[in-house]
DNA sequence: GTCGCATTGGACACCGGTGTCATAAACCCG
DNA sequence: CGGGTTTATGACACCGGTGTCCAATGCGAC
């Protein structure tokens, strides 16, 4: 329809050089008032600051990315299994970054291939990215931390442990809470405890197995390697690694799975074979996605604050350009919370 | 392959400079070769992209940008409740700009607010966005598009019926998939089926409503009002949506949920008053998220490509600026397949 | 041999900001 | 009241590309 672009202009399309005209100056001091350089008179930065208001100027970010040679771009690195963790992570990560002159460009990548460091050293260096936020098991990757490092590229990694410096690491501690998951169960009476671990060459795996070992260590539960199954943090792993669990004799009567989809698994698998939960088997997932509520009985999981951590990874990136509120700390670390739902319960005959 | 260059230094950074004097050519010929002008000698172009090759020199999308007064970025705009739904569309987009120039931008908005339109033109306006695939419901909004149109914004819409030209809209055929849906439902031999119906102003919630009714008044089946209960597309509006429905008498013995999350909401509450399912009650339910595989039974939904959707949104986007084999017409309209697990059956006594 | 035309390449301004440095005005002190 | 210092502002080049326009070259035609 609107095809004729008339007295509808397709926006004003203001530049630095036509507020300098407007204010009588030079674009070098308007520059200097968006930029809030120290050395400017305050009746000048008043007179400039209202006509950029009553305009309503924006400066163009390309320009500025070209002057800069940098982007106000955030870059956001993963090759995740887990969706709703991603689509979480954004979200906190675009919280933080409302409001500024950021933005965040996403980068799924797939870390089994031989030049994902190619791959991502041509995103950042070539959109000339102001940082980046790398999720797990990326983040796990230590070369590419010092990759970015040399292509003088920011950046933040998330994760369960704290693998690098404050400044470039945002973690969630998980085995301090896997430990309490598997302490509850405990105290609930449980004895014979299976783990459905998570894959190998996942940080956040081990971290959680570690959690489940000292907690029995704690409570002096010896740990027969046949109560861990491996899993892949799918659905799918979560059943069939249960099965060998449930072969056992006896059989345990509770199960961590080291995520919800895998303990989502396991309660299928348990409904197959007709074992009731949370009567006869008590289940804990990680993670708090939504498949948690949705399944019956509702599983009982660890909830980590995805979008907190988000907001905080972004919150540190940009921290220092922004300088408002200069030193505005953000955390590193954050903890977890068990949410108690149905699937827990204490060992029926002990 | 061109691993030449050091691994050390943070970039060579070459410029289009560099390029010109290593070929013994101006500037403005290594911009030719990159932008395939056609009037240009075969050996120039051959000597130029020769050079281009072996330094691995690729040029600055900013400065290109500024020039341009355009960038290559893709913005991707939506306000959905469906997860899911976002990250496949977001995998499609990407999948389709692979091994191009572009990078996606992302950009949840609430359309709820009363500034999301400013909102969005500062985005594209600012960013100088190639363009935007807008998902639904934002999708829906006709000012939108104008808006978008008026600052010479490219865009594409995704929704579930046509409601803008070819050019600017990727849609499935929510209408005729749910009509195909109820009709294995009465195929079944189900008479009393019930519809959780989706928010009023979807798009898609009135389409999935009219193939309900289109399946059931090709078939002469009466629809009674209270046989449709309202829902918001979330778990629990589902969930209590089909309280009313479960306390008609007679009951209905079949119930379409306009998406997976009631679904999941009606197999809930199914549980909850110990209605059996498939036995007593049928349940199909829309998009095939992995809910739908979670729980138990596995719930019979409508599957529509969401990930191919979103690679042809972008393809039709991008198509003319590489226009490699340039006219690679891609299909406007997509259609669903019905995915049969196992909540459907015949109902018990008829 | 000269002219006209098509083909190819280059000089230069420009996109809209920022950095550097010079300079004018204001200030300070002896 | 002059010289040195500080403060506020502007002129100008520059970031790395692209568009415009003109010059050089080659070649056939007269």
């Amino acid at each position: 329809m609107a095809k004729h672009k008339q007295e509808e202009g397709p926006a004003p399309k203001l530049t630095i050089n036509d507020i300098a005209r407007l204010a009588g100056v030079s674009k070098k001091t308007v520059s200097r008032v968006i930029n809030r350089s120290p050395l400017l008179n305050e009746e000048t930065r008043d007179k400039v600051e209202a006509i950029i208001r009553e305009t309503g100027y924006v400066p163009n970010p390309q320009a500025r990315a070209l002057a800069l040679g940098r982007n106000f771009l955030i870059g956001l690195v993963y090759d995740n299994p887990n969706a709703q963790m991603v689509l979480s992570m954004q979200r906190g990560i675009l919280e933080a970054l409302h409001g500024t002159e950021f933005e965040l460009v996403i980068r799924p990548v797939d870390r089994g291939s031989n030049h994902v460091m190619d791959d991502i050293r041509g995103f950042v260096t070539r959109q000339r990215l102001f940082g980046v936020v790398v999720l797990p098991p990326m983040s796990e990757n230590d070369a590419l931390a010092r990759m970015l490092d040399e292509q003088g590229c920011r950046y933040v990694r998330m994760g369960s442990a704290m693998l690098d410096d404050a400044e470039h690491m945002v973690a969630s501690n998980d085995r301090e809470a896997v430990a309490d998951a598997v302490r509850h169960l405990i105290a609930q009476g449980h004895r014979r405890i299976g783990l459905i671990a998570g894959p190998h060459g996942f940080r956040s795996a081990q971290e959680r197995r570690e959690g489940f070992e000292m907690a029995l260590t704690e409570a002096g539960i010896s740990l027969p390697r046949s109560l861990i199954a491996d899993g892949q943090y799918t659905f799918e792993s979560g059943l069939s690694a249960s099965e060998s669990l449930f072969d056992l004799t006896p059989r345990p009567t509770a199960i961590f799975a080291s995520n919800d989809e895998m303990a989502a698994g396991v309660l299928y698998a348990a409904r197959l074979r007709g074992i009731a939960v949370p009567e006869e088997l008590s289940i804990i997932g990680f993670d708090d996605t939504p498949v948690t509520t949705r399944v019956w009985p509702p599983l009982s999981t660890v909830r980590w604050p995805i979008v907190a951590m988000g907001r905080a990874a972004a919150l540190k990136l940009i921290g220092t350009a922004i300088g408002e509120g200069a030193d505005v700390k953000e955390p590193s670390m954050f903890s977890s919370t068990l949410i108690r739902r149905g699937s827990v319960a204490p060992p029926a005959n002990n």
